[in-house]
DNA sequence: GTTGGGACTGTAATCGGTTACACCGCCGAT
DNA sequence: ATCGGCGGTGTAACCGATTACAGTCCCAAC
């Protein structure tokens, strides 16, 4: 800019006030100043840009993994979102440990006017140690006090697909849950026992198998189904992957869904559509989160003294397809 | 860093040396210094750290878009090159026009290292205008002069997969191609043209049919084909997904794939493995591309005297599955 | 008892911009 | 004729770090 300046025989204020139409400038200097920033190739630099005005036009977002359906989403609802702002993109994602989650949010700090994490067991007081107080931060699909947050009705979602099946006359319903410390899981296995309970179905722990939201795990979970005693007439994955993964162990075993048994799943990720047939699940609305968790951050933005943070919840839609048998 | 300094009685430069490790400091000093850090939740900034060492540790991706299995591949691919190599990813994306480009470009300028560019018609002008000169850049998916990239091998991977068609006793293979515009579409074109030539197998214009990549436009063109008068028997689609719009416009028709009409699709989606039959493509190695990229631009970056930019095309991979009636 | 050298620490310049403030003409209003 | 105000421009402080350079202090070696 200096060069500029120089060259065109002016002052860097007056080079940086027409750069960025502030202030009066003459409008023979300016135009002067405008040839010679093209004749030089000058492109300002945002980092010392950002560093006096003290804001980045960028929000940034952490991610557990980037794999999978799922994050691609979140990704482009995020994305989306920090677009229609005008601001841009940090990405970052972490997968192992604490230690790489703590040097990614430092990393972070400056480069970014508000972040996005989504981490499924962050702590606050991490949070809070690593980031500059007043940095204005939304999780996504966990909530933690003193943070704004943006979570899914799981368990009201497995409650709803669970009462499907039982409208469609399944008394005896499994589930394949995901792990036992991911927070999902725990919602809808929640769920599930509430709509179990609820409507007076078939309540044997049996019933329940766990898997860990791998395909895999939903194949092996399906094997372990079909050699129960007494089988279910119905089965429930705690989401998609899983699902399909149930799906071809049927198949596999000769069993036709949903003539011998009605099949869902939940995420309703792009390829439930898909497969044959097409899967029954749970919609998630991935977008969305992004795209509110981002417009929480940036109000935040825009206004650090706004009130509490508040926890949003989003609704989940039931998605019926053939799996369950229930036309569509 | 200030009041950590004035609270521990030392100067900013003492601070700097220990959170950074650089130059001795006395043991009792340090952990004085460490101490009152953690207390007022000290955490440097990125920025202010940037604009002196003049480095980011992060490289920008710029996509056209983000919608799809094919960019989301691409930013894993890139974003685990860049984790690998300890530095972070900036993402942007561009929807519309050349302006959004420059705008893109300009603000990730002194943000980023370097740069990894998806646009599909970029043009090096407009790079040289709108970036500092010595900014590494390396395109994905396009060729310019004067500039590094990396390009799947469109017409090869075309070729390969019409030969197995043919191969299977097919003579009369139509193709839905993409759009007129499109480098892709042109050079997956060019390569049925080829291997229609080379393995002297029907050469009838009437057998492209144009479609524009979208599963809608894959349907529309299937049922084009369904009216020819003499009908092909195998359909090659220029990508997975007009594959899938033609795959349901064949079920629709009541014909059954791969008995009445072997289809092939291109790019080898995770879709293609879900649908039945699963669908025979052309496997594009789509997260390589992302991280040979960044390979390319980290290399620029550590030795930017390095030698002249060095195109480089990566093979695809016929996949066979049952969409083409080749068992599997 | 000097002297040299290392360990430790502070001062201040610097990175590349933005912007408060001061300054200078020149105009019209009083 | 004087003065206030405004367009146009320059000076210099500042954002929050890093780092070259210049001390201090202390101790071992000569």
């Amino acid at each position: 800019m200096r060069d500029v300046a120089r060259q065109a025989g002016v002052s860097v204020a007056t080079v940086s006030r027409v750069l960025n139409d502030s202030g009066p400038v003459g409008a023979t200097t300016r135009a002067r100043i405008l040839k010679t920033a093209g004749a030089l190739r000058y492109v300002p630099n945002g980092t010392a840009r950002s560093l006096t005005t003290s804001t980045t036009d960028t929000v940034g977002v952490l991610l557990p993994n980037l794999y999978g359906d799922f994050y691609s989403e979140v990704i482009r609802g995020v994305e989306g979102a920090v677009r229609a702002q005008r601001y841009h993109t940090l990405l970052s994602s972490v997968h192992d440990g604490l230690d790489e989650l703590v040097a990614a949010l430092r990393t972070l700090v400056g480069r970014v006017d508000g972040l996005v994490v989504m981490s499924p067991d962050i702590e606050a007081n991490v949070l809070e140690a690593n980031l500059p107080a007043g940095l204005p931060v939304v999780l996504l699909g966990a909530a933690a006090p003193g943070h704004a947050s943006v979570v899914i009705d799981n368990e009201a979602g497995a409650a709803a697909m669970v009462g499907h099946l039982a409208d469609l006359g399944h008394r005896r319903i499994a589930l394949i849950s995901g792990g036992a410390d991911n927070t999902d899981a725990q919602a809808r296995l929640a769920g599930y026992r509430r709509a179990v309970a609820d409507g007076g179905l078939d309540a044997d722990d049996a019933l329940v198998v766990s898997g860990n939201f791998t395909e895999a795990a939903g194949h092996a979970a399906a094997l372990s189904i079909l050699r129960l005693g007494e089988r279910p007439t119905a089965v429930f994955a705690a989401n998609d992957s899983m699902a399909i993964g149930a799906l071809r162990a049927f198949r596999e075993a000769g069993l036709d869904v949903p003539t011998d048994l009605a099949l869902a799943g939940f995420d309703d990720i792009p390829v439930a559509r898909y497969v044959t047939p097409a899967l029954t699940s749970v919609h998630v609305p991935i977008h969305e989160m992004g795209a509110r968790a981002v417009e929480a951050v940036l109000a935040a933005v825009a206004d650090p003294e706004a009130g509490a943070p508040t926890p949003v919840t989003l609704p989940t839609r039931l998605v019926v397809r053939e799996s369950c048998g229930a036309g569509g």
